[in-house]
DNA sequence: CACAAGATTGACT
DNA sequence: GTCAATCTTGTGT
């Protein structure tokens, strides 16, 4: 576990520090690490694209919280997506985990995605990875089934792509992806 | 209560 | 490139 102080600071600056970041989950006893090489930020009222852009509702109610806590939400009916809440709070913010590396309980990620490759490529892909369900939301990092085992000593070189797609869905939004062999598609306009 | 939309993924053509 | 799967949330009546 790391000292979480520096998710007070405002979501995007706290993305880019999550990079190279390895966040471990132990679920059913199977522990699972990942390092984080993929992160999109997420503000409140600011950002069109955010959960907290409207209301304060039960299910965006951990973006509220204190730096640290995790907020789940289901997307599409299918996907767990994984948020790490930043900033002070009842100042809604979060950085979702879009993709990372498995680098501890590889075959126990096989299992649960039943792909060899592909494991944690994508924000769907890195929950069920990490077996992290709805259950987990509103817990913090270290005290549930999640915990921030480490960040990268020196930032990777990574690359930031704000405002993709202005005027369409994706108003305001920081994605910030560590530099090391590109292979990610970008959403929409490729 | 009814209904539309969504921070995605995987399979198929 | 196109499209279905699947269900929760948010908003309107």
């Amino acid at each position: 576990m790391v000292d979480l102080s520096f998710l007070e600071q405002d979501s995007p600056v706290a993305a880019v520090a999550l990079l190279g970041a390895v966040v471990t989950s132990t679920v059913d006893g199977e522990r699972v690490s990942v390092l984080l090489n993929e992160v999109e930020a997420y503000l409140g009222p600011d950002d069109p694209a955010s959960h907290a852009f409207r209301a304060r509702t039960a299910r965006n109610e951990p973006m509220f919280g204190l730096a640290g806590t995790i907020y789940v939400y289901r997307s599409y009916g299918i996907h767990w997506c994984i948020n790490i809440v930043t900033g002070l709070r009842n100042d809604p913010q979060a950085v979702l985990l879009r993709g990372a590396d498995v680098i501890e309980g590889t075959d126990v990620a096989i299992e649960r995605r039943r792909r060899t490759d592909h494991l944690a490529d994508g924000p769907g892909k890195l929950g069920q990875a990490l077996g992290v369900t709805g259950a987990v939301s509103g817990t913090r990092l270290g005290a549930g089934p999640v915990a921030l085992v480490s960040c990268a000593d020196t930032l990777p070189p990574y690359e930031a792509t704000p405002r993709v797609g202005v005027g369409a869905a994706h108003n305001r939004r920081w994605r910030f992806v560590t530099k090391k062999g590109t292979k990610h598609r970008a959403p929409n306009t490729g």
